[in-house]
DNA sequence: ATTTATACTGTATATATATTCAGTAAAATT
DNA sequence: AATTTTACTGAATATATATACAGTATAAAT
């Protein structure tokens, strides 16, 4: 596949975000805005130049007419591997970051933030062997059942979670591990 | 979730398939098109219709701004489980399938065909172990390297293909299983 | 019994959008 | 040295598209 210069990976980053953020290709008019173009032309060259290239296709006459190529739209991508280390929550700081490692996209669309590797046997039971890779995406909601990475102090863990009025309860798959107990209001705990 | 009628799954299934074709959503003409409507309007109150109940969100103004909200593209769908059967090439038959699973589109959206439970050990060292399931991609073009399903004459098996001018190789991922050469004109072969 | 939702046809229209044409200028290719 | 590609601005326009309005009819909910 022919190279992309600059400009052109811009409007196909571009692309590609927009496609994420709303669900639907762009106009010329919303990638100019994106990048700051004056005239709808700017868009335009640069999408027959994309076309040209075989990064996209452009139905003719269609509004929103953008395709990414099978190729496009499977490039991979790299997705940071963190360890799971003893002392305090993941975060995606540098020093924490075991490596990049790049993956199909399309293998796995759903958007989540990072990889975690396991380190124990809590989740056995649950197909999560030791050194496995865990897809993790960080969220807001939690509902029963799920499994969440927790923090209790400067211990990190996967388990099950169960909520039920003012108690947590942490549930590994594995019958050699107890469960855990929490309050909600106990501190040092986050999810 | 509030409950679908029978003509909004219908709409429904038509913005997904039309997304899943063409990378970008229909507009109102185009649903019209793919069922029959004669007025724009039907397709218009079935988009309001399943907007409310949650199914899509609508950019208003936006050609084709129709988004698939998390829990319909998520939506989880059922998919084949084919048992590896010694006789002959798997089918999609029913009484080859071993039963239907659901699956969760987001966690693997490039599109496969089924699943194949695999039997023996013989691609043991690239992670295939008896018993698991593999996504499995009917497709035309198989590339030197690519892991096949290979069928030689009664017999199916999981390999690594390798192609040099009229031999064929397939290479097991186990020590313990001996490579297999394959002349490109011998019958009963197949990929 | 009345309202609301479903399920359309048919027409009309403002505007969203692709696309063409006319330029300018620098960089890369041939 | 001449041509093509890249990278835009700016203006104009045909048409693709959403969307409102006016109906008709049946089913479901309140």
């Amino acid at each position: 596949m022919k190279e992309l210069t600059i400009q052109q990976k811009k409007v196909l980053q571009c692309i590609k975000f927009y496609i994420k953020k709303t669900g639907f290709p762009p106009t010329r008019a919303d990638i100019c805005r994106e990048l700051g173009f004056k005239s709808p032309n700017a868009a335009e060259s640069h999408l027959r130049a994309l076309e040209k290239k075989g990064y996209i296709t452009i139905e003719n006459g269609a509004s929103r007419g953008i395709n990414l190529t099978e190729n496009t739209a499977e490039k991979s991508q790299t997705i940071p591997v963190i360890g799971l280390v003893a002392a305090g929550s993941p975060t995606l700081a540098d020093e924490n970051i075991e490596k990049h490692i790049p993956y199909q996209e399309s293998l796995f669309l759903s958007d989540f933030d990072y990889f975690l590797r396991v380190k124990g046997l809590s989740m056995k039971d649950a197909g999560i062997m030791e050194d496995d890779l865990v897809a993790i995406k960080k969220t807001s909601e939690v509902r029963n059942g799920d499994i969440v990475v927790a923090r209790i102090d400067d211990e990190v863990t996967l388990k099950y979670f169960q909520s039920s009025g003012n108690q947590i309860k942490l549930i590994p798959a594995n019958d050699d591990f107890d469960e855990i107990y929490i309050n909600k209001e106990t501190e040092g705990f986050f999810i």
